[in-house]
DNA sequence: CCTATGGTTCAATGACGATTGAACCTGTCG
DNA sequence: CGACAGGTTCAATCGTCATTGAACCATAGG
């Protein structure tokens, strides 16, 4: 998996960003920012118990996963879902994800 | 995770599930049975240059994320997705992966 | 009985991932 | 300047996973 900030998904096969999503943090975070929208990293992981340092690295696999994308505005930090890219590349996956996050 | 035999969908997360499909050999393996139906289990591993060994780790692994059920007829192992119980529990996901399993 | 065939199990190995705590960095506010 | 808030990076630990090869087990066919 590419290291850069923000890989081109046409690059990433289907098992690359289903990793992403393999783990119980990271569909919170994602079924977070489904809800929200984009907005600030801590949001995303408020009520989740994660220490800070654990959150970035999760936030890294999102993001390396071609999952979501930060941007950064002012001094803060916002993240969101790549929701079109990925709608385009895998058509239907996200929302299936999104739509069964909280089982 | 259980290690019962077949473990009951309701007692799965989605996390556990999608660690079933966050490989690329289990992501063709899964392709391969939705385009079959139920089947011998070589049939399903035959082109991807598996060990038997390997192989059965991965029937394992699937097994166990409530992907995959096997039965056995005669002196043959059959395997087959379990579409409609994966389809109550998590609407849309199987085949939002199916549909994408090439990718 | 002998021998495939088709799978499982076991032990070992190497790689990867989740988590933690500490150090660090950067922009903001006082 | 000093302190702080929000994140990143690093090193270390621990667990899990993919892969391999060898041993094993059951069944069908000769």
């Amino acid at each position: 998996m590419s290291d850069r900030p923000h890989p081109d998904l046409a690059g990433l096969g289907l098992a690359d960003v289903m990793r992403g999503f393999a783990d119980p943090s990271r569909l919170h975070m994602v079924r977070t920012m489904a809800t929200l929208g984009e907005c600030e990293c801590s949001r995303v992981y408020a009520d989740l118990g994660l220490s800070k340092s654990n959150a970035s690295h999760h936030f890294r696999v999102l993001r390396e996963s071609g999952i979501v994308r930060r941007t950064q505005r002012g001094n803060q930090q916002y993240v969101a879902l790549r929701r079109e890219e990925l709608a385009e590349r895998f058509p239907g996956l996200l929302d299936a994800i999104v739509a069964n996050a909280d089982a």
